[in-house]
DNA sequence: CGGGATCCTCGTGGATACTG
DNA sequence: CAGTATCCACGAGGATCCCG
């Protein structure tokens, strides 16, 4: 009965507009700046990155490390824990990626994951 | 560089308030009527029950049979490939139950998913 | 540079009523 | 019974300005 009861808990984690994309530019790039990540997340806002880092933080999946400096610096990296779900993130990954050819058997190409709109 | 790149669109599949909860109730109850549904998940309204069924529907996830009778029937039940997806609900799972741990570590217990609200 | 504080938009999801 | 159709509330996310 419990099982499957908690996998929304997982979801939380990456729930968010930037989330996934912050994780995978972390997990490609290494340590990265605030203002690299800006950049490299094209229409991202300063608020929403500040607060989806903040998030992310908290549950111990990014590291933040700041220099007391001016201007400032401020760095973000995965942590050891946040490297230990890497294996769950392939996965994920590896089932999106079979689901997208699976629809495309089911609805032929150049089909969105979305189901058409009708009015 | 391509990797990880694919994992939202896993996401997307379970994004939505209740998917996840219907598939909770899909994959450990077998098939279920939609009223059958409905009461299963405290809450939820007809409107909504009926657009993530839909949602899951196109996705190939649960296959939805018709009863042409009166009154009508309508049974729900996840699909042949849908059961493919259980080792993924049940990896998520396992990393959410896994996670919660890590966060008692972290910040003690009684502590909720989220951070703690702030004015 | 790396944010915080405000205000505002818009889409998700809820409430309610109607129907084959 | 199993929906559809409308209307509406709310909160995530965007735009903008300010600050150490």
């Amino acid at each position: 009965m419990a099982t499957y009861c908690k996998f929304e808990t997982a979801l939380e984690i990456f729930v968010g507009k930037w989330k996934p994309v912050i994780l995978l530019r972390l997990f490609s790039n290494g340590t990265m700046r605030f203002s690299e990540l800006q950049r490299a997340l094209p229409g991202i806002t300063k608020k929403m990155l500040t607060q989806q880092l903040r998030e992310l933080e908290y549950h111990d999946i990014i590291h933040r490390e700041v220099y007391r400096q001016v201007p400032p610096k401020v760095e973000y990296s995965i942590t050891a824990y946040g490297q230990r779900m890497a294996p769950l993130l392939q996965t994920m990954n590896d089932w999106g990626m079979a689901h997208l050819a699976h629809l495309n058997e089911l609805y032929g190409e150049a089909q969105s994951t979305e189901p058409v709109e009708r009015n």
